[in-house]
DNA sequence: TGATTTAAGATAGTTATACTATCTTAGTAG
DNA sequence: CTACTAAGATAGTATAACTATCTTAAATCA
């Protein structure tokens, strides 16, 4: 049985859906390559195209410009976290329960599935922790949140506010604790790994301490109901 | 009597030290102008140079790049956020009460105290809550934090911490719980005004929720010891 | 089969950005 | 009076971020 799982998208972040064609594909793999490897900052359309093989102006076709293909990516990215986050949860009752799992995923390493040969779910994960704030951290995020650019991330964050809510009925900020805890996986991540004094993670090459950090910072909250 | 209060930078941070002359404060003013009008993508040394009256040439005199004074203001900013917090936690005994102040302090809107007559610190506090992560978020920041740019950040961070550790001695993750503050401070601001939804802070002006949101956070893990 | 659409490749050109270099002038310090 | 420094003026280069157009090749359809 050949699996084609295929993340719909946002038709507004993307002038031609590179999930479509054999180069739009190739496009979106070595994005996620080149993304990870120089950064939002150096990375351009025609080191892409390069790398993709192609030329500058079939990736225009693709996007409008680079920003654009940061946020499909990222849109991708949480949709693909909520995805596996409802798979799983799917059969477990208590909602502390989830909450565990879902700490677990948003702050390990990810292990590519390869059920979507075109993205390298391991390194996305990386961008989004590393560059993922640029896409809402600038002057366009109104006009962006506008055209629902952002709508799997606040998805997400509903979603786990929900679940942090049928932990605790009374809990008066959900939405900004749920969001607190995502920001919070990816940056303890990044400054565990770049600028190690900000945490008190010390040398440890695993996220464990990450988990823990993070179990701290929920569960107390939760439980004092 | 004339103030003269005159943080200290790192010499790294300038090729000349713009607090030194006329024309450098002349470019820090307006680089704060600027940034806060059309953010950090839209701004160049062309448009500062216009902007500050002088030449681009000049402007290169004193910064090497638009990512360099980037560095250098949101160094200035946490400077000054922990001087203004040495002055007002100065008197206060109980480390709670500390952290209270400090939590107003990171969450509310800044009144310009006018003794540094070329930084509007209150558009620079808002520049650090829209782009201040854009500083370390970079494939440059290893490089950087090897030149000592983010000392003033970690210094803040860790003496927040040790106030935190005052109140539970405990505590396991003092400095990962304090950027989790300091951050969040930050970003359920940007939030309530950029990306509603995320939050739990509907149509209110005033930061009230955001201080009422943090000392949640904060107080429920400092309490249990 | 032939006609039409669509994808992609090739090439060229425009404007803006991010610098670098150099020469001049005005003020100030020894 | 000299010498240094700050700043102004001007010019130039390399790259980035597009836009436009023309051609070819493949797929679709009547």
């Amino acid at each position: 049985m050949e699996m084609h799982l295929q993340i719909k998208m946002n038709e507004n972040l993307f002038l031609k859906d590179p999930q479509e064609t054999e180069v739009g594909k190739k496009i979106l793999y070595h994005s996620v390559l080149l993304l990870h490897n120089i950064g939002l900052e150096n990375f351009n359309f025609k080191k892409l195209a390069e790398a993709a093989d192609t030329t500058e102006a079939v990736v225009y076709r693709y996007f409008e410009n680079k920003h654009r293909l940061l946020l499909y990516l990222v849109a991708w990215y949480w949709n693909w976290l909520d995805y596996r986050i409802t798979y799983i949860t799917n059969n477990i009752r208590k909602p502390e329960l989830k909450l565990k799992k879902i700490i677990r995923l948003l702050a390990s390493p990810v292990k590519d599935d390869h059920s979507i040969s075109y993205i390298n779910e391991s390194l996305l994960h990386q961008i989004v922790v590393e560059q993922g704030a640029k896409a809402y951290l600038n002057k366009q995020v109104t006009e962006d949140n506008q055209q629902h650019f952002f709508k799997p991330y606040k998805d997400l964050n509903a979603r786990i506010g929900g679940i942090m809510l049928e932990c605790n009925p009374e809990l008066k900020y959900p939405r900004s604790f749920s969001i607190t805890l995502i920001e919070m996986a990816h940056l303890q991540k990044y400054f565990k790994t770049n600028l190690p004094s900000l945490t008190d993670f010390p040398n440890s090459k695993d996220e464990s301490n990450i988990v823990a950090f993070l179990e701290e910072l929920v569960f107390c909250r939760l439980m004092k109901a």
